[in-house]
DNA sequence: GCCGTTTTCGGCCCGACTGTTTTCAGTCG
């Protein structure tokens, strides 16, 4: 069995988990938690790389212990020490961490105390009355446990930011309606534009917090209340969203939002920052002592650790902030920066508009041209296009520019990958279209070998031009096809391929970490709605916050160059 | 366990809220 990055992540993780119940030293369990998360957004497979022969690479809070510990995984599938924590404690435990109320020192507790190794025994224990007698614990948290696992939720779902995006707008305007709100932003992973989001922070500046907290707690949405204070409280809603508010005052605002923003471990990189320059940041501001020298603005408080302002989507601790110390950040694109979609479907396909409608639509969202790309034949239950009716379609796309105005349709089509990494149509067809994308939509699960021979060889083809959704994944239903990310981009590159960032919010597919790849190595990137309806075109948005998380700018993709450029980045040599 | 314009040792971000206490530990973000 191959041993993935998650792999190692995994195994992390529980590390940490187990030496946090055992009480270890709090930064050496921090340094398993950074670690885990590092390995999960390194881009290249560490299995990959051993078995070339190479070296585990210098990352950050990854030292000589830990990158032994990568090596040993990678190698044999298991660690040590890891092996030896699960003889000293039941591997179990760490199933209760996420029980809330419960952390590392309660765990232990109630392990010592009653025997309690699993959730089961936990219920068992709970129904009994015997959580209450154990000394730190009450009749509330025996309460709070059996509320919980009777209750049980199911796994921890994460929302698509659209969907999370209608509860917290809604919420939001809500709010706005009171007269004590200043300003009102949301923050956390919200803002910095992540796939997906698990809770919804929102910030809030006024003087008077009291009618505010009451309002939110107010909503009619609002299912349980699950903390009050005088400036903070937690709900949740009936859509199972969790939502947190932060009242603080107006000069605080820049720094709450800072800090409310994350994420976690860029608030700990800048807090670390400050300190060695004799400051404290928290969300009241930025100290010298007693003074407050900044926080009304977030750019107050980047400046008191000599940065400019960064964007939230880059704030991922991914080193946005030794970048920013010392050169000019990306100029992140932006929605305006695109000209053109390269990526949709009609009727004819899978799509239920007109390619005139399409054509409306794409004008009406401010762009200059679209190129229609049905499914080809082999997608039999998308009504893919055989070589006749895509040179029927062709004409009508021909007749249809004569007549429209502000925008021009482009001829193409999005053709399978099969299995072998073929077309599924004839190069002589292929070649008379304006452009090709090629997508994969069958055999996801081939071994990484043989995926990636499949994709390199399709981009061999002399006609394909864009790698559609590279990665096949559905966020929440199917996980991406696993290959050696960086050696794909690296043909791309060399084959004069681009890969195409697809703004469907349930795929944005390419990833940030792979889009920031395809941008280090050179390879151009298409952000392309896929729409299927007219309304779809709403998609780029969610593209562009990908691409922002990706350090893209404007030059690095495709679809910002006007027609005629387009026209000729596309004929490679 | 990591890391170094104070440091190879001794630090490591910071505060709100809850429940169980009677001054605070634990959890959470």
């Amino acid at each position: 069995m191959p041993v993935h990055n998650a792999d190692i992540a995994a195994i992390f993780e529980q590390i940490a988990e187990l030496l946090e119940i055992q009480g270890a030293n709090p930064f050496r369990v921090r340094a398993y938690h950074n670690a885990a998360r590092t390995v999960s957004e390194f881009g290249r497979e560490f299995t990959a790389l051993i078995a070339a022969g190479q070296d585990v690479p210098h990352l950050p809070g990854i030292g000589k212990d830990l990158s032994g510990k990568i090596h040993e995984i990678a190698t044999t599938g298991r660690c040590a020490l890891l092996d030896r924590l699960r003889g000293e404690l039941p591997p179990a435990l760490t199933e209760l961490l996420v029980i809330p109320g419960l952390g590392p020192k309660r765990v232990r507790t109630l392990h010592e105390a009653l025997g309690v190794d699993t959730v089961a025994q936990l219920r068992a224990a709970a129904e009994a009355g015997h959580i209450r007698r154990v000394p730190g614990f009450g009749a509330k948290t025996e309460q709070r446990i059996l509320d919980h696992l009777r209750s049980r939720p199911g796994p921890e779902t994460r929302m698509l930011l659209p969907v999370a995006a209608q509860y917290a707008e809604a919420l939001a305007d809500w709010l706005r309606g009171a007269p004590q709100v200043q300003q009102l932003e949301i923050a956390g992973s919200y803002r910095r534009r992540r796939e997906t989001v698990g809770d919804i922070d929102i910030l809030v500046a006024s003087d008077a917090p009291a009618p505010v907290m009451q309002r939110f707690t107010g909503y009619d949405e609002v299912r349980q209340i699950l903390g009050q204070g005088s400036t903070r409280a937690s709900v949740v809603l009936a859509s199972s969203l969790q939502v947190d508010l932060r009242v603080v005052e107006p000069a605080a605002f820049g720094a709450a939002l800072h800090y409310f923003t994350g994420s976690r471990a860029h608030n700990i990189a800048i807090r670390k920052r400050a300190q060695a320059r004799g400051l404290k940041i928290n969300e009241y501001g930025v100290f010298r002592g007693k003074a407050r020298v900044a926080g009304e603005t977030e750019e107050s408080v980047f400046a008191a650790v000599d940065l400019p302002w960064i964007a939230p989507e880059l704030r991922e601790d991914r080193g946005e902030i030794a970048w920013a110390a010392r050169a000019p950040l990306p100029r992140l694109i932006e929605r305006a920066d695109l000209k053109g979609d390269l990526h949709c479907h009609s009727r004819a396909s899978d799509g239920n508009a007109t390619l005139e409608e399409l054509a409306a639509a794409a004008r009406a969202a401010g762009l200059t041209y679209l190129a229609i790309t049905e499914h080809s034949q082999r997608l039999t239950v998308a009504h893919g296009l055989d070589t006749a009716r895509l040179l029927q379609q062709c004409e009508a796309i021909d007749a249809l520019n004569a007549r429209l105005d502000g925008i021009v349709l482009l001829k193409g089509i999005e053709v399978d990958i099969l299995e072998d990494g073929q077309l599924d149509l004839s190069d002589e067809v292929l070649g008379q279209l304006d452009i090709v994308i090629g997508a994969v939509h069958s055999h996801f699960d081939l071994s990484p070998a043989r995926q990636l021979k499949r994709l390199m060889r399709a981009m061999d083809h002399p006609h394909l031009h864009v790698l559609a959704h590279p990665g096949c994944r559905e966020l929440g239903k199917r996980p991406p096809i696993e290959l050696d990310w960086l050696r794909l981009v690296r043909h791309a590159r060399r084959r004069g391929c681009f890969l195409e960032l697809n703004a469907q919010p349930k795929r944005l597919d390419l990833t940030d970490v792979h889009a920031r790849m395809a941008r280090e190595e050179g390879v151009l990137v298409a952000i392309s709605s896929d729409a299927h309806t007219v309304d779809d075109f709403n998609n780029l948005d969610y593209g562009i916050g990908q691409a922002r998380r990706g350090w893209l700018e404007a030059a690095d993709v495709l679809n910002t160059r006007p027609l005629d450029t387009l026209r000729e980045v596309l004929r490679r040599g």
